[in-house]
DNA sequence: CTGCATCCGGGCCGATACTG
DNA sequence: CAGTATCGGCCCGGATGCAG
């Protein structure tokens, strides 16, 4: 890519990481190394050459290394890009209740978009299980104990609250930004105390309405 | 831009901010609303066209706001950007120390990247003035009192530590990643006691190779 | 002077085909 | 499995024009 030619820390960093596919590459990668289809399977949509052609740049940046067994892994600066990507996930929070047809999704996004929301210790946070089952994805669940959010990819025994449906409206009303009733008319069968949920977040951030795009 | 057609958090962020030139757009309202012209004085290398377009792109994303008086400011949403572009900034960190010719440069930039660095309360932090003096910027004092550290844009009555000289082994020596020594060699004029500059950091951040590129 | 719109050449992107 | 080759089209960058 063209450079910015511009001595700042953001414009540097673009330099590096901006150009398209190249965070989603990254994305992929916080999971552990892949191998050249691996990560082709996970990022929908991209084209081989333009895969190859990243994987080439990012490695000549420093952000990734290819290994001897033919992965491809984040160099230690490359897995600092961590913070990157989930304050981008977190900042797109007002955007995940909107349906958009046709969107691809994987297990794996569903796993990073709970975890850049509920990640940190929150002494206030309540104990709380909560089973998903997303069309499209494996189940998983999620438990909060001890003020830490943990997640598995496995179904709960007995979950607090069970979501079904959909991804948009069941991360929507897990993420508090739909009313159940809302969740319920685009296709999510709840089970359990679903006001629980608000347990899960800090005081000042249970209303719906925070950081509202409109 | 094309979507990439994904649900993740990360990908829509980047079907919103994530064309060339975006983020840097909203760097420069980071600091307050702008005009067009302020803005293109800003983005040095930026085409007329496309600092339009990007504009109301990104009006039409709900991240800035053209207000009555013909500025541009950020929504509260796009305000939340501050974290991502400061998260992106920090990873640079060890980029900034090596020179690449040509790059253009604003004391604003400086700012930004000192505070990125520096934010946030650090118990362990010492009381130290920074005067930094580079080439192409104005005059600017680094304060540090009560673990906190405060940016004016001003020179100093009486620092413990003057840095003057070219961009790059300025802000190099400020973060730790290089000598005093390699950056008097590179043109920088030291006064003090440079390695007082330490006690900007937290303990386990005080050695310059970490989280190096190499 | 501000705030764009238009035009054009070149480079990057996207899809498909193909190969070691 | 892990890419390379090719090609059409869109986006980017630079120059220029122009209305308020």
């Amino acid at each position: 890519m063209r450079s910015y030619a511009q001595y700042c820390g953001l414009a540097r960093a673009l330099d590096v990481i901006g150009e398209r596919w190249s965070l989603l590459l990254v994305r992929e990668l916080l999971d552990g190394p892949r191998r050249y289809n691996e990560l082709l399977a996970g990022l929908p949509g991209v084209a081989t050459n333009l895969l190859a052609e990243r994987l080439r740049s990012l490695e000549a940046g420093g952000v990734i290394a290819r290994r001897d067994d033919a992965r491809y892994a984040l160099t230690p600066w490359g897995q600092g890009l961590h913070e990157v990507v989930y304050a981008l996930g977190r900042w797109a929070g007002p955007l995940m209740a909107q349906p958009r047809g046709g969107d691809a999704f994987q297990s794996s996004w569903l796993r990073h978009m709970v975890i850049a929301r509920f990640e940190g210790h929150d002494p206030l946070r309540r104990d709380l299980s909560v089973e998903l089952r997303c069309d499209g994805a494996d189940p998983m669940t999620l438990v909060a104990a001890g003020g830490r959010v943990h997640i598995a990819t496995r179904a709960a025994s007995t979950p607090d609250v069970t979501l079904a449906g959909p991804p948009e409206p069941v991360v929507g009303l897990l993420l508090g930004r739909i009313t159940r009733a809302q969740a319920e008319a685009r296709g999510v069968r709840a089970r359990g105390d679903v006001r629980r949920l608000t347990g899960l977040r800090p005081r000042g951030e249970r209303q719906a309405a925070t950081l509202s795009r409109a």
